[in-house]
DNA sequence: TGCTGCTCTGCAAACGTTTGCAGTCCTGAA
DNA sequence: TTCAGGACTGCAAACGTTTGCAGAGCAGCA
């Protein structure tokens, strides 16, 4: 059993090298007003000691704890997980660490929503990722001073950092509908908690945006939920093409829901994109292995730049409230839905 | 511009509820020896504030962080967001957060080596994941009296959680044998680090322990690095039908690696599996979809029982250092290899 | 020489908890 | 009636930093 020593404190530092602590203290922080020498000498013991500061100490003297929490719906989709990497990245690179909170269960999240206003002493900063979240708990948290940006979604109080939803639904419709598709199904996500997932609305509205640009009618029954799941897509596409006129095109509001719903066509023997044309969103790098004509898009720059954003928030330099957005989703075309531009 | 009003400390409470602040402490944490009446006036004073400890406080006086960090070599790869899922889903239900802290590049991986030994001040424990550590790296770890639970490997020093990844090398290879091949590709991923990965090396062994109890031979032009990526398996698999005498079966060390696989062959117009024969590893949402034969892992099982490992060391019930491994590795048959079973 | 102002350093007070120790009060038994 | 001991509470010392303020020393200038 090897023995458990305690680790050196600043005061050893100070005893050792014959200044104060207080010299240590700034010494070691690249403080102005501290003799050249004092600093090298003190750094030199500091190295030999290994003395690096308590966090905890640091953190209680300063209010400053360099932690940053993320509360996302999941941690492990495709989306949020590439969201997580590329904001993650970016704090780590500027000396913060990264607490992951997914918020899977409404459970959590009314514990989350509870305790919302300790958020400020437990972090410098929080990234609300793709949950929508009520304007009385934003004043909340913006009265208790939480340094907050929120991404997918905005609100009156924080700077955000957005992927065009709208758009995203709207690119995929007018596709299908350009092809000459008129009875297009839907395989949607559904929100059910205050605080949910707000994506699925936008995209929804994108959808049935396109369709009455074009002078088409959206039938409620052609709507079925995928809950983001392969095996959801594969479900609701059994159930749209189980129906007494099943739509000739899919818009799949995920790639992982449109890869089931991909099985599901070809499990009933009917042919993609000739019988059932299917566009999805994400261009999740299967997608091209699948030809999955989707909408792509960048969840890890946007997790950097929400990320940016939140540092620059916290540093006291955020002037604007809107941080440049990263690239537009766009349309990548493919063959599940053409067989032209092969 | 709203107040940022101050957030009541446990000596507000104090004075409010007429008692001390050590009452007030004890009272809060549920210690015993305080009268239930009191007890619950300084809960509903506690309450009326809307007082919560400050955790930066409550953290340097008592050396518990209740912050657990895990390093993993991603965070957005399919198994690792999916391990972490699991752990995270554990530790928050037992009052921890997590940290996640990807090592990507060599040179975090160098930074994170270099003050490892301060992660005792940082955090009440570690899990590393799929991180080969040196000895005395990890001798240093546990002089410094860290707490830690490897994952996916082992060390002398720390209890860990695994996958039989020999298993899963020897079970996916054996079965290419058993169907009649001889000549098999392997598509893996290589380590390069001090901290490199060390799944693709057991997965080798299992590869060329299954050939050789097969009396086969080993032909090292047929090992191609698909870097655990989708085109990275596209690639490889290119360079392997390029050769003069391609092999007729392929092991991918992860389905992603063979989804790319299987496009690159498909890209080819030959069939799967008459011309080539395809397994990878995961069993990944999508594996279903496409058809892939694979020997299926349950990384968000592994770990919960990560976490659950190293909650235990950490409130010292640490008697035995092998926790219950997970449901072992089992090959999944898809008609990726065969078309018998349909 | 005397004064100003700058550079460097130290003192000590926070920061907000937890916890060992000691004290007070009270109950019940001898 | 006395005393032992238990239940409850408070005092004050940690925990290890950061930082406002003031002082010491010194150089430059009048």
């Amino acid at each position: 059993m090897s023995e458990r020593r305690r680790s050196p404190s600043i005061e050893d530092v100070a005893r050792e090298s014959g200044v104060s602590v207080a010299t240590v203290s700034r010494a070691l922080r690249g403080l102005p007003n501290v003799a050249t020498s004092t600093r090298e000498r003190v750094q030199a013991i500091a190295n030999e000691l290994g003395y690096r500061a308590d966090p905890s100490a640091a953190r209680l003297a300063t209010g400053r704890t360099n932690l940053v929490q993320i509360a996302s719906p999941t941690v492990d989709g495709w989306y949020f997980s590439r969201f997580l990497a590329g904001a993650i990245e970016h704090l780590n690179a500027n000396g913060y660490e990264a607490i992951a909170h997914p918020l899977e269960d409404p459970g959590s999240r009314d514990d989350f929503l509870n305790d919302v206003g300790q958020v400020e002493k437990r972090v410098d900063g929080l990234i609300l990722v793709d949950l929508n979240i009520s304007e009385e708990a934003a004043t909340e948290l913006s009265d208790a001073g939480v340094r907050l940006v929120t991404a997918g979604f905005k609100t009156a109080h924080f700077p955000s950092v957005i992927v065009d939803d709208y758009r995203v639904g709207y690119l995929a419709t007018e596709h299908l509908i350009e092809l000459g598709h008129s009875r297009i199904g839907l395989i949607s996500g559904q929100p059910n908690h205050p605080l949910a997932f707000s994506v699925p609305g936008l995209r929804l509205a994108g959808f049935t945006g396109a369709l009455a640009a074009a002078g088409l009618s959206v039938d409620p029954e052609l709507e079925q939920s995928g809950r983001f799941t392969a095996e959801g897509g594969r479900l609701a596409m059994e159930r749209l093409l189980r129906m007494d006129e099943p739509p000739t095109a899919v818009f799949a509001m995920s790639d992982e829901m449109a890869f089931g719903a991909i099985r599901a066509v070809q499990d009933r023997g009917m042919k993609i994109p000739k019988e059932v044309a299917i566009v999805g969103v994400d261009d999740h790098e299967v997608a091209e292995m699948a030809d999955l004509t989707t909408v792509r898009l960048y969840p890890r720059d946007l997790g950097a730049l929400a990320a940016k954003s939140l540092l620059d928030v916290i540093s006291g330099d955020d002037d604007s409230d809107s941080f440049g957005n990263p690239e537009p989703p766009h349309l990548v075309v493919r063959r599940s839905t053409t067989t032209v531009n092969e």
